[in-house]
DNA sequence: CTGCGGTAACTTACCCGACGGTCATATCGC
DNA sequence: GCGATATGACCGTCGGGTAAGTTACCGCAG
């Protein structure tokens, strides 16, 4: 359709193409992983010729890279916003998330850019995204580091394992909204606060160890 | 090293083997996904040529459906297991993840391979793994429905976000554990008691929703 | 016991489609 | 005409899947 063959679109600007390039390699890399996106899709999806963006971005792992350098810059910056305001604890978790719901509106598939398996754990790119997680990761840290000493808990494998925890309720809560187009920012914001809410507060019973008879299950 | 060119290893009953080619697999698909793990890898860990794993399993897909059958069927079993044992909201959660810790102590890739999104989404076995996942699905909205309930909420998209929130946190704490093989069922019981504990009552501050002023970051 | 054919187990060597990546060529603005 | 821009056709590799051959075991006739 667009783009009759060899047309010379010069008309559109380099930088807007390149930007238009990025937008629907991030859409494809975010929804299907790093693997399983050739990069002959990407130049079908944005009306135009593999060689075209491997002229732009080098390589498919180039490609990957500018992505996550875009994705991982938003990010991080908008968490860094958040640790700046001086909530702590859950409310500091939910605030983070009111930010990034805010923020990934239009581009729900972003979060996943930086938590895809499926991507190459060595080369450029994965320095590119390493450095990016790592500062999220730290951000998450500090955030579990305060909700964790309010409870007297300190110990360095505990931390770690929320902070991982906390990644994957965040991972959680993107995916079901990317599951749920028609809702909202701002619907996202309310309704986690709600949940996490609830959760916090378990009218149910009290949390207590589960029997040891437990251990010898497994038929 | 074993099998010599055609040494004619007939000493070692077909079940075994199969059993064995199994047990690799399972390891392969659940650490690396499905996409990214090869039928000659796997053939290759096991000391058996490809296709010889094609004799036996007809396929890929048949090879995974395979796995996915076995790692179903212990994991639904042992959640509907407890599931029976009456208790509620956080309490129940814990004890859920208590008994998969238990049954999987030695075999932590497993819960990966029901939640592996480079699988393929339709054919025989994605019927297979569609079937174990809503059983295990259901089971999470029950016990989500309970902790909900005492909260007074009742909306459906409250609920489907939470069972996805709660079965991204089983998630996470499988990651961390294949990620810290030292750590035995037990210990990994009593770290999740005590974090779920630590969340659930939050010493830091009240959950409040987040100013308005979010909605207008993005820079 | 020995030789022999039948069969099941297993392997080597190959086919083929998909995908990352490259090159000669064609078009357009100036 | 020239340089920048863009392309269709092509190559190498990798991985799923298959065909044909090879070895080992078994039952049995002599």
């Amino acid at each position: 359709m667009a783009a009759r063959p060899n047309a010379g679109t010069k008309g559109v600007p380099r930088a807007d193409r390149e930007r238009e390039i990025l937008r629907i390699a991030s859409t494809a890399f975010g929804t299907d992983g790093f693997a399983a996106t050739g990069v002959a899709d990407v130049a079908h999806a944005a009306g135009i010729s593999k060689t075209l963006v491997y002229s732009y971005f080098g390589s498919k792992e180039g490609l990957h890279a500018a992505c996550l350098a875009e994705a991982g810059g938003l990010l991080a910056t908008e968490i860094e916003r958040v640790a700046r305001d001086g909530s702590a604890g859950v409310e500091r978790g939910v605030r983070t998330l009111a930010a990034m719901f805010a923020v990934l509106d239009d581009r729900r598939h972003v979060w996943r850019l930086l938590r895809d398996r499926t991507a190459p754990q060595d080369g450029p790119a994965a320095e590119v995204v390493a450095q990016y997680a790592a500062r999220i990761e730290a951000l998450a840290r500090e955030g579990v580091l305060e909700l964790l000493g309010g409870a007297g808990i300190t110990d360095d494998l505990d931390v770690s394992a929320m902070v991982r925890t906390w990644l994957g309720i965040v991972d959680s809560f993107m995916d079901w909204w990317v599951a749920h187009p028609d809702q909202d920012a701002a619907e996202m914001t309310q309704r986690v606060t709600r949940l996490i809410a609830a959760l916090v507060s378990d009218h149910t019973r009290r949390v207590a160890a589960p029997t040891p008879r437990e251990q010898d299950a497994a038929p």
